[in-house]
DNA sequence: GGCTCCCAAACAAGCGTTTGTTCGGTACAG
DNA sequence: CTGTACCGAACAAACGCTTGTTTGGGAGCC
């Protein structure tokens, strides 16, 4: 495959991200993101196959860098709670490499054709149940103080998930920065411990 | 205001609420929600004076309810860690009180007119501001371990606002529950305390 | 000459909204 | 008590416009 041809496909996924990001993707027309790339709606059929189609592939593309980051972090031989902290580093560092892809994920994804949605939504479920693990993992070694590891894992993905909505990456910190503070918080909490 | 036209609008605002919520406001439309109603298109503007005042309106109410259960808190005699505290479950409340609403307000209020886009995010401001106050008031009177109110403020709406995403109303929690076991997490984190 | 990329134009369907009209009820004049 | 004038609510149909998508043809490059 020639350089230009994944260069407008990829100019394309780009353009369609942001958008959709922006302006939601019931929001943003074939029109509008043709615009953007500099060409007429029609033509963009030379390069999607629908607008379904797109919307699912930068999806899915978001969801497999989720994967590829956590995948390495579980199979290491990290202590148990140092697995859970890189694993929430390493989820943040997804969503900050691409903001616009984390918000398409994060929200856009349940206006995906209804078979294309429970897709997702299982592979999503996936992702979730290994960092389950990790926590679970971290509650049997008695590492954490709570019981239940499902509200667990829910209040982290909560905090985590929705970064998107306030990170800039011309901002004073880092993702890692962003990581490290953000599963502090998570870990330690707010309060003081006073001593 | 006879009770038969409250009803009829109420009924429109509640359905309208969920459509928004479920398909999102462009994926809804002026048709889906009458026939929700047992009307044709038309009819609804008997009723609503537009699409984009039904969202509006649905918004405003929801940004009433957020600051009518912190004004309160707010003015309290409570303790700087206790206000701090009230409020986190307040915002919960106001949250679990209705799902739909808390949704729409979340995600979908970026759809607003640009002027009622911009209306809405001061309003909205001014509520981060007010609880960005007693985050500071907490760290002023060394309670908090942290140094940067914003990015605590910014941990602590994180964690609350989504939790529409995964509250049941008919799970075994209540909202106060769920919303004291969230400030709990958010102030004294997941890890283990090695006494 | 074949292939890729794009345009111009069209398509049916759906959008938010407006229109003209009808129908049930309710207030009030006689 | 009756007749009539008015009103809000609903329907049926249409408005102009935008939607996602398809088609046919014409450049320009290997």
């Amino acid at each position: 495959m020639p350089d230009a041809v994944t260069d407008r496909r990829n100019q394309i996924h780009r353009v369609a991200c942001k958008l959709f990001r922006d302006k939601g993707f019931h929001g943003s027309s074939i029109r509008d993101i043709a615009e953007e790339v500099g060409l007429l709606g029609g033509s963009l059929y030379n390069h999607i196959t629908s607008k379904d189609d797109l919307l699912s592939e930068i999806v899915d593309a978001a969801a497999e860098r989720f994967f590829s980051a956590l995948r390495p972090i579980v199979d290491s031989d990290l202590g148990t709670l140092q697995k859970l902290r890189s694993a929430m580093i390493a989820h943040v560092g997804v969503i900050a490499e691409d903001l616009d892809a984390a918000a398409v994920f994060t929200v856009e994804w349940r206006h995906l054709s209804p078979e294309r949605r429970a897709a997702f939504t299982r592979r999503r479920n996936d992702y979730e149940q290994m960092f389950r693990r990790l926590v679970r993992a971290a509650i049997h070694d008695r590492l954490l103080s709570v019981q239940d590891e499902t509200t667990a894992t829910l209040f982290i993905f909560s905090t985590l998930n929705h970064m998107f909505t306030w990170f800039k990456t011309d901002g004073p910190l880092t993702a890692e920065d962003v990581g490290r503070v953000m599963s502090d918080y998570i870990l330690d909490g707010l309060k003081r411990r006073t001593a």
